[in-house]
DNA sequence: CTGTAATAGTTGTTTTTGTAACTAACAACC
DNA sequence: GGTTGTTAGTTACAAAAACAACTATTACAG
């Protein structure tokens, strides 16, 4: 029944796999301590990194769908975690900023990430960790593959 | 407002920005051509790839919780891709395989996720490549990390 | 000006997933 | 043989994601 193909080792299996398996542990941290879902904490680092901005800018940034943003947004502002404010100029667009709770939380939740992501690299030889990066990088960044 | 994290190489969001683009063109065929979403496509090719398997057998190997299976096997039967059999011995159990249109449209996706594999695989350096895999496999199969 | 297109963000509806509770069949122990 | 526990798989309900249509505002072409 079987034959040369390795669904094990097939790259979007396989990286599939691996990014659910190592984001397991940290989607708990950021659940339990602050009821965040994947896209509120995604645009709260994005906040916490980069100082304000608005939601299409973090949509191009992370490119994630503009209301997913607007959901996350929603929700990171009901709880007190970034504030909202109408730009003087054109009145459509918003910025966002963290409040001091969203700094806080942000600064916590970065220290794990560091802790966790070096923890991570810890289990893998250093040149293979760099390789891993670079081939990520690589990955993410690439156009469609021409097939059949 | 920016310190020395990088959100960019933090390797849970660096992995699921790989896994996601590298998935997409891979998705768009099995959906395009035969309906599947993610779930269907790998039931299909655990089934194409070590024959008559139950649903619990799918459920272990693909790590993969069963009420998805269960929904995703219905789904395949429902258009003839599998065929469900009672055991005899145990009537709690089905065995599950693949129809010849099932097998059909295995052996279709499976020659196309070999090129695109290929595809990906030449945007990387040899080494690169077999870095990223070794890489993967080891975080894939880590237990809990432990952190804060 | 004014009508048309473009952009920022939101809301509504449909799919898909996650979680928990369920049914049916077997096992095993007394 | 009758409880109690376990396993295979399904179903029901809640949470989240995807997609499309929408409002409000600005740009800009004639």
């Amino acid at each position: 029944m079987n034959d040369d193909f390795d669904l094990e080792s097939f790259l979007p299996y396989l990286l599939n796999q691996a990014a659910e398996a190592s984001s397991l542990e940290f989607q708990r941290i950021y659940k339990d301590r602050y009821g965040m879902l994947r896209t509120e904490w995604r645009v709260l680092f994005h906040l916490g990194l980069y100082g304000q901005l608005t939601a299409s800018d973090i949509a191009t940034r992370a490119k994630m769908h503009k209301t997913k943003i607007s959901r996350a947004v929603y929700r990171l502002s009901e709880r007190r975690f970034v504030t909202r404010a109408r730009d003087d100029g054109d009145r459509r667009v918003e910025h966002l900023t963290l409040t001091a709770r969203g700094r806080a939380a942000y600064d916590d939740l970065r220290a794990v990430a560091r802790r966790y992501d070096a923890a991570l690299t810890d289990a893998l030889d250093p040149a293979e960790g760099a390789a891993l990066r670079r081939a990520l990088q690589k990955l993410k960044s690439m156009g469609p593959v021409p097939i059949a």
